[in-house]
Order: structure tokens, then sequence, then C-alpha cells
RNA sequence: GGCCUCGUCGUCUAGCGGUUUAGGACGCCGCCCUCUCAAGGCGGAGAUCGCCGGUUCGAAUCCGGUCGAGGCUACCA
């Protein structure tokens, strides 16, 4: 029975292959990885698992770098960190498979194999077409003589490492964080291929030999691996090494129910930033996602989820990914992450749209942050912020919205010609301040001078100022625009509209 | 084909044999607040716990079967 050794000091890994960017599914496992090492006082080690020339780049590498620090995950060893585990790229790292191969053969562990993929091939679509079916390697070059196996390796003949699955073995049993006691009975376990013709290592080999080498204690990871894991239990005991706590993770599922893929779904971590997510909403939104704190709390900070995760509360169940969520929960923490925060945060999306330049921000920096509460609980993506705020930006004239014009302005019996000359004297009287208060004060006062309703007061200032009848609160955004421009809005409404 | 999983409101989940008329969150609907939109507050609809049997005084919770979904079964990771 296999069983981890619990007086080792908690190491875990997050271990991504650079075949592409760090996706929503990877981003999870991180997290767990993460979260799971930081309260286990643990340390969170990042490997990459570039093992496969052909699909794996330097690009994505960097780019699951920068993916892992937005999202604020930092890493204890690892690429850019180093650590006393190194070295933490797989491709790097080929002088310790070739050492564990010498210690399988010494052990008589393994054996070569001279069958070519081509024959391979034959044999399996031959037994998948019978009665039988395909129960795997057939084992032939298993039962070559010693001598005659050196003799053809030593004849250049190529050959692979095969694992010898040992004959007496009873079901290989673990008891998975998540999944709980698993058995899969050894008759059915290949005798895999270890280290290929060119010398290289399989993924089940090499994940086997960095996770014993590094001395991971918890093996948290995707639930596409839970059947590769009684094959990598097998290496474990042939290498005698101790075998790690597992825990399985399900599936992230598209709104569709299927399989996240990239044709269908923003899959990458980089995407959600640039649709402006933040990486705090992001973290809890995909921590919550197959865990849970308490079955009540949704909005869980990082130190929580630091000192509160743990394996015994993660889902089984395949969790389909609805972002309808994760934006109600980005839109909570834009309302909390403060006036400065935002302006950081925002300011791509700002200059990005033309509205102003990244020196405007820095030499305005208090007038950016006023900005803030106008947009903070109207916003569910950074980007909002452009939509709502653009028309402070407009100068002395404003576009106006036909339809709100015609439903405030031009509306039967409004009299919003009325109240705006009226608001125009108001607001161009020097002896009234500019600031939010005493302007609204005094714009209110004409719901008894003119004997209207607030809303027939306010709404035409609105659509003069704003351009829309949809905006952030009225005052708060005059206040931060110049006296001279507001009025002249007016002015220029007054005249498009009713002709002044 | 073989092996291994999973299955509670539309979605994320709580639930570990009785305290459950199955709780919370998102979304949806209504009301309140209100200068618009939001935010916030309050309330509502929404799950016979995939299905069928069994165990038990009692099951979403234990057992068996069945259906559906998925994973692995590569000289990919």
């Amino acid at each position: 029975m296999a069983s981890a050794d619990s007086s080792r000091p908690v190491r875990v890994r997050f271990a991504p292959s650079p075949t592409g960017e760090l996706h929503i599914g990877g981003a999870r496992t991180a997290i767990y990885n993460w979260a799971f090492a930081r309260s286990h006082g643990g340390s969170f080690i990042l490997r990459i698992e570039d093992t496969d020339p052909e699909r794996s780049t330097e690009e994505n590498k960097q780019v699951i770098l920068r993916s892992m620090k937005w999202l604020g995950l930092d890493w204890d060893e690892g690429p850019e960190k180093g650590g006393n585990f190194g070295p933490y790229l797989q491709t790097e790292r080929f002088n310790t498979y070739t050492d564990a191969l010498e210690q399988l053969k010494k052990a008589d562990a393994v054996y070569p194999c001279f069958c070519t993929k081509e024959e391979l091939d034959a044999k399996r679509a031959q037994a998948e077409s019978s009665e039988g079916g395909y129960s795997g390697y057939d084992r032939t070059c298993r039962s070559l003589s010693k001598e005659e196996a050196q003799a053809r390796i030593d004849a250049g003949e190529p050959h692979v490492w095969r694992l010898k699955v040992p004959e007496n073995h009873g079901p290989i049993e673990f008891e998975d964080a998540v999944y709980g006691h698993m058995s899969f009975p050894i008759d059915v376990m290949d005798d895999m291929i270890l280290v290929r013709s060119d010398g290289t290592p399989t993924y089940n080999f090499a994940v086997v030999c960095d996770d014993t080498n590094m001395e991971i204690t918890h093996v948290i990871r995707g639930d596409d691996h839970l059947s590769n894991t009684p094959r990598q239990i097998l290496i474990y005991e042939a290498l005698g090494k101790p075998v790690p706590t597992f825990a399985h993770l399900s599936m992230i599922l598209g709104a569709d129910g299927r399989k996240l893929s990239k044709r269908r779904n923003a899959t990458s971590v980089e995407e959600y930033a640039k649709k402006g997510y933040l990486p705090d909403a992001l973290v809890n939104f995909l921590a919550l996602l197959g865990w849970s704190l308490d079955g009540e709390t949704t909005i869980i900070d990082r130190n929580t989820l630091c000192s509160h995760f743990d394996l015994d509360r993660i889902t089984k169940k395949d969790a389909i990914f609805d972002e309808t969520k994760l934006e109600w929960m980005n839109g909570s923490y834009i309302q909390t992450m403060g006036a400065s925060a935002w302006v950081d945060a925002v300011e791509p999306f700002l200059v990005e749209a033309g509205l102003c330049t990244a020196e405007d921000i820095s030499e305005n920096r208090s007038w950016f942050e006023a900005l803030y509460p106008l947009v903070a609980e109207r916003s569910k993506l950074l980007g909002d912020a452009v939509e709502k705020l653009s028309f402070i930006f407009d100068g002395p004239t404003v576009h106006l919205d036909e339809k709100s014009v015609n439903k405030v302005l031009k509306k039967e019996g409004s009299r919003a010609d009325e109240v705006l000359r009226a608001v125009r004297d108001i607001l161009a009287d020097t002896s009234i301040a500019w600031e939010c208060d005493p302007l609204q004060d005094t714009c209110r006062t004409l719901t008894e001078t003119l004997d209207l309703k607030a809303k027939f007061i306010f709404q035409p200032i609105r659509v003069a100022v704003t351009g829309s009848q949809v905006s952030p609160p009225l005052f708060e955004s005059i206040e931060l625009m110049k006296r001279e421009d507001v009025v002249a809005r007016i002015d220029y409404t007054l005249h498009e509209v009713f002709g002044d």
C-alpha cells in the first residue's frame, strides 16, 4: 500500500509544459498548489516540463511566468528564482533521468525493447480488432536473455527501456486526497516505456524522477493524470522512493458543458487580464471552482485562502466556468480595491481608449483618483470605466445621444429648455462654489421655482452635460469638470436642440 | 474493448444516516432607496438530490444495478 511520508516538510509543485499559454485550468491547479503550500508552511515549486521540443517554445514559457506573476502566485523555487533542487527546466535535467535509468538497470527493474514503433502499432491495431481487445504491450522483449539483449544493444540496434512490471504484485492502491481510496488491478499495467530510443525520458518517468529528486510531498494536478498514477507508483516503487500524496482535480468545462477550447472560449489567463479582470478576482473565483471554505463565503481574499485552503474540501465534480459570476466577483473587487489601486489598474484601458496619456495620469494623480467613486460600483470590468467616463474628457461640447435627447429634452411638456436656461445661469454664477453639494442644492431649488419634480430638473442637465440619460452621479461628475466647459455644453445643447 | 472516475436549483456549491419544509452565492423576477444607471437592503420563483432497486424505524447521505458524462489505455504532456 502506497502511503505518504507525512513527516517531511510540505513541498508542492506546479509543472506546466510550455506548449501554450497558461490557461484557466492550469491556473486553478497552480492556485491550489500555491495555496496549499502557503496554508501548510510549505514550499511552492515551479517546474517547466519542456521535454517536448516540437511543441515547447520560449515565448510560451515567458507567457506562463508572466501570468503566474500577474496572478500573484509567487514561487519559492523555480525559473528566475533558483533553489536547492534545480535546475527547474526538465530539458536541463537529463542527467538525472539517465542516473535513474542506470539505477533501475542495476536493480533489474527495466529491460531494453527492440520492437519498432511500426511493429507496435501493427500489433495494437490487430489486438484492438480481435475479441479480447488491446491490453498493452505483449512483452516480447521481456523474455530476451540478458546476453542477447546486450548483443543487440552493442550492435547499435535502436531500443527503448521499459519498466518490468512486477509479477507478484497485488493491486496498486493509494489514497487520493480528493477521490479517496483508489485501486487498480496490476494485470492491466503495461510494461510502459521509460526512456525513448533517442534517450529522452517519457512523461511518466520524468515526472517521477523530478518529483522524487525535488522531494515533492503532495502532487496536486488535473484528474487526467488519475489513470497515470498507478503507473507512476510502480516507478516510485522500482526506484525505492517514497510515494507522495496525490490530489486530483476535476476538469473545468465551458458554458456549453464541453471541455474548454481556444476556439469556443477565452481560455488563457492573459486574455482575462486584457478583458479587464483583476488578478484577485480571478484567483478568488478559480479557487472556488472546485473548493469551498464553508459553503457560505464567496469573497475570499488571498490571506484567508492562504490560511484556510486544504485538500479535504475539494470537489470531485467537473465544474462549468460561469463567466457571469466571475464578472460579478470582479465588480465586487473593483468596488473595494480603492482609488489608488484602481488608477494603476485602469490606466492601460484609459490610455488605450485615447482618453488620456500615462503622463496625464501621473501629473494629475489625485484628479484621476477622484474618478474612482464615479465608476467603482458601476464597473464589472476595468474597461467599463472608459465608456462611463469618456464624456468627462470631451471638453466644451459633448456628443448628444439622439435617443436621450428625444426622451428627455424633447419630451412633451418637459419644459427642458426652461430648465436648462435656469441651470445655465446657476452654473455660470461664480459666487457658487464649484463643488458637488452647493451646485446640486442650488439646482434643486428649481423644483420649487419651476414646480417640477426633481427628475425633470436633473435629467435634462444630465443629457446636456454628459450627452446621455444614463451616467455616473451628476454633480459628482460636474465637480470634476471645468466650469466653462460645463456651461459651454449647456449652451451648446440649448443651441442644438432648442435653437437658442 | 479494458481499467478508472464523476452525477444536489440554469451555474458554482453546502450537506458525511434523523436538527432539511435540502442552506449559501451568481443569474432571474418583484419591492424599497433614488436625479439616471448602478450599488445596497428586503422578498420571490428555482433541485422529489440522474434513474431503479436494496439496507434501515429513518437515505441526498450506506450497498447493488442502470443510464449519462469524462479520463487513461502513445517512443504527447
